[in-house]
DNA sequence: CAGCTCATTTTTGGATACAATATCCATAAT
DNA sequence: ATTATGGATATTGTATCCAAAAATGAGCTG
């Protein structure tokens, strides 16, 4: 026996939440766009009661804002807060791996290692969305070993709002191979057990990302409302 | 004209969520207590419908734990989880009061003074919600001229897990003055712009704080389950 | 007497209906 | 012409009702 395999049916609000959340991490609702209940509704062709569920999980992961009696929109952040987003991620990731990489045992590496290997494949193949998962869950892999599960929520919910303007602007980024390079490096690091070196290398590279983006996010912006 | 008298109301889930927040932190709703939608409504002569909001942001707040179709119960940390949420307070915690130190101006430190005293006055009193209010707006006064709003509604959120426990032990701490003199002192240091002793006296009193807690509140489970 | 099955009850999830609130536009007064 | 006011419309918030799922308990069988 495999014992049973529970499915545990995802409630509509999850799947649907799931799914707008889907939706704006790839752009399709943009910053600022109001949400309609009825709309959604109809869309999924389900009552408005689901729906409320979902915006308001959303609400509190952050991606969209819900004002009294006046309906949700999509969260637009300044670029002051898309920096903000960045140096907390750095934060408590450099923490995170700070503590994981003592822990780190084989089969944490060979787990990187092939989730590594998965994401040049989605790279290669401009599969943002799923770039985008794999990407958090070789983070999530790198700090594993920390076991620290509240905190790593905690980065989850962190790493969302910054994954939207990661995604809007990684086929730009992808110009930038050293990224790959960084990723490989990490693990090489943490496999010696050079916790500064490591450390070190994860800051300068979310600084790097961050300001990159930032860059970005600022041209895009300006011409937006030339 | 003295500016808009802006009444806002707040919306019933929100109400109703912060007294159940309330009841919660009070320690009158205890870990791990099942909630039934019904009864609560009929408490607050409300449908369920409300409540059910409310239910969903404490959820995503981590106060309830809902799942599928069983309903929500009062989320029950282990202890190794208490810990944690105070290694993360102090990880951002630290990195705010850094942030901050340098930029306070002397109306910072004068409304942080004016707390401190309010503090004192509720901590006398035995007005234990209070208090805990006024201690989450000191800190939040320590750290507001860091200009980060989102990393502080991140520490809220962690804060609020940990305040359950501050909450319950708060009696017992009494004993121990030296935390109010800490809080002074934590002031004084950022008005000299001593950023490395001021971050290291933070450091100490919250992990202080940590085992203290800890130890109580391990104290209480082993003997609750005699 | 233990353990299983199946019906009953309780509780949550979702749909529809209704009420409250905000937005928008036309009209009127200055 | 411009601003204020009032009503029409659209949208959200709440209540009630029905369906589905889980917990409970009784009765039966081994």
């Amino acid at each position: 026996m495999t014992g049973k395999r529970i499915i545990s049916r995802q409630s509509l609000p999850d799947v649907i939440a799931d799914d707008v959340r889907e939706r704006i991490l790839s752009g399709e609702l943009t910053e600022g766009e109001i949400i309609r209940q009825e709309a959604l509704a109809e869309e999924y062709d389900v009552s408005r009661m689901p729906i409320r569920e979902a915006l308001k999980r959303l609400s509190a992961e952050g991606l969209v804002e819900m004002t009294n009696n006046r309906g949700a929109t999509v969260t637009k952040h300044s670029l002051h807060e898309i920096g903000e987003i960045f140096d907390v991620r750095a934060l408590i990731e450099v923490d995170l791996f700070r503590r994981a990489i003592p822990e780190m045992t084989s089969s944490d590496f060979t787990r990187c290692r092939k989730i590594l290997d998965e994401m040049e494949l989605s790279y290669n193949a401009d599969d943002v969305a799923k770039w985008g998962e794999l990407n958090f869950q070789y983070h999530s892999a790198l700090y594993a070993a920390a076991k620290r599960k509240l905190t790593h929520e905690l980065l989850h919910r962190v790493s969302l709002q910054s994954d939207r303007y990661v995604r809007m602007h990684l086929s730009v980024m992808k110009q930038r191979e050293p990224a790959k390079e960084e990723h490989r490096l990490l693990l090489s690091l943490a496999q010696e057990r050079n916790v500064e070196a490591g450390c070190q290398l994860l800051t300068d590279h979310l600084m790097r990302t961050k300001d990159q983006l930032l860059e970005m996010v600022a041209a895009n912006r300006a011409s937006e409302e030339g």
